[in-house]
DNA sequence: AGATGGGGAATCCCCTAGA
DNA sequence: AGATGGGGAATCCCCTAGA
């Protein structure tokens, strides 16, 4: 399976080598790829990899959105076998096809030939697609085809299809990362203001997370609004209430960035709450 | 003349009618627009606009890389005359011309038609351009016909040019601007972290100036380096000492944003500076 | 000289709001 | 229905650093 998230997609101008998909479980020191593995068979097989919509993997496309591209042997595909039937790509990039340039690749739907069909309709209806689709998600799909007896690769399996993975430049799918706050801690009473710097975040899609790893799971949210979120960089919010007033000695709770549709967080970062006396925060 | 900060160029594809561009001294509820007026004469006379290069605006440019847009009659000049010489021109865009297109209209060179001078080459003759002549900054060229014998506009007086015009998208020409800080005081020792929110800075390219505006002028500058300046949209620093430690009550400074390449800076905000106790903050 | 990222500029798209 | 801005996404460009 692909590593999901912190991937770039790059553009064809960008180049070559930007660096290949990781698989999942991949580490800094110990890289992984995407892998299959066709079970119950000996013998030569090709496996091939192409890219399709997320939500809807096994419907071709009409217009390609993105493109594979295997830095290795310009083809997107690896011939296995006969014993080790597993095919690892080690290179696979993914290539945004531009909106205009989808809008040149396509063909006239017969039933609209009579009509003006021109260039810019068609990348109209590009971007409407897009905006319905989003084309900063994608699947692989891995097809295995196996050796006839003529020695030709014509027995296709049911394809596979991996899990999801995001464009981690797309604003909806980055990253999630707390950078700097100018306060680490507060009093249990909440309610006091926090500067915080992060990475991209959309303001009508983000909120703050307080939570606590241990008992019966408390979590409450950084209070804001869209407007507190500056620039897509920064967000001053104030903290909430602990769920108990009265705490002896200071408590040390966790905080992180929340997407609330996708449901993806950022790394958590510590806070430090401290008691109130007599309902009046005690300098600390 | 024209505003020099402050205005957008746009791009053909954004549409005309974002708003024409503003003479330097508008304001909110009296719009002025860039005007010229013809000196010791009376007649018709046509004056017409062109956009030139901030660096050498009587040279005529190769390449187009602006232009204007005249929303009200589409050509971009106005007849004047015979009683009053003053031409205003009151919707006058600054359109941006693409580097893609810039080189498409690009002739080719004579002493170069030998060489196989490609699309591409041309268009990274483009940039290259474009790295050295900052296309971000334009002024508006008048130019002055009287009427002849004939009725035609042909006698041509010398033209005037005015003052520079900044992109205000462009990086290095946008408006500076302190939206928010974590702190508004701090003690007269400085060492004060603060947490400030801006519009679009370039990290190596800014700084903080605390001043005074009476007696002598003191002016010191925040603490920071390039990489406490956070994607560009806020800036971690810490405050300047004031010039004297000894003070009894507090004191109110100003700061403000700064470009130390173009000098230009925001509207400041106001800072309270408060006495030190033996060297030690008094809390406040 | 490629494997490996990442920051940010240039270009483009589309929103809001009031008469 | 145009005068009037402005935020931010999609696309593109180019940097650094280590062997």
């Amino acid at each position: 399976e692909p590593k999901q998230r912190g991937f770039r997609f790059r553009y064809e101008c960008e180049g070559p080598s930007h660096g290949g998909l990781p698989g999942a479980s991949s580490e800094k020191n110990r890289r992984t790829y995407p892998t299959v593995k066709i079970s119950n068979y000996v013998g030569h097989a090709r496996v091939e990899v192409q890219l399709v919509t997320h939500t809807d993997p096994l419907a071709s496309t009409r217009t390609a959105w993105w493109a594979v591209h295997c830095t290795e042997n310009g083809t997107c595909m690896v011939d296995v076998g006969p014993n080790d039937l597993t095919a690892s790509f080690s290179n696979l990039g993914i290539l945004h096809v531009t909106k205009k340039s989808a809008s040149h690749d396509r063909r006239q739907p017969i039933n609209t030939q009579h009509l003006r069909s021109t260039e810019s309709s068609i990348l109209k209806e590009a971007k409407e697609l897009g905006k319905v689709m989003d084309l900063n998600i994608v699947r692989l799909k891995f097809t295995a085809y196996l050796q006839d007896s003529n020695g030709g690769f014509t027995r296709a399996l049911k394809p596979v299809v991996s899990n999801a993975i995001y464009d981690s430049k797309s604003p909806n799918a980055s990253n999630l990362k707390i950078s700097r706050m100018d306060k680490t801690c507060g009093t249990v009473l909440g309610g006091d203001e926090i500067f915080l710097l992060c990475d991209k975040v959309q303001k009508d899609d983000i909120e703050i997370r307080f939570y606590e790893e241990d008992e019966g799971g408390w979590e409450a949210f950084g209070d804001f609004s869209p407007t507190d979120v500056h620039k897509q960089y920064a967000i001053v919010f104030k903290t909430p209430p602990y769920h108990s007033a009265e705490i002896e000695r200071p408590v040390t709770v966790f905080l992180q960035l929340k997407r609330k549709k996708a449901g993806d967080s950022s790394d958590p970062k510590q806070f430090t709450l401290h008691p109130s006396v007599q309902g009046k925060p005690r300098p600390f």
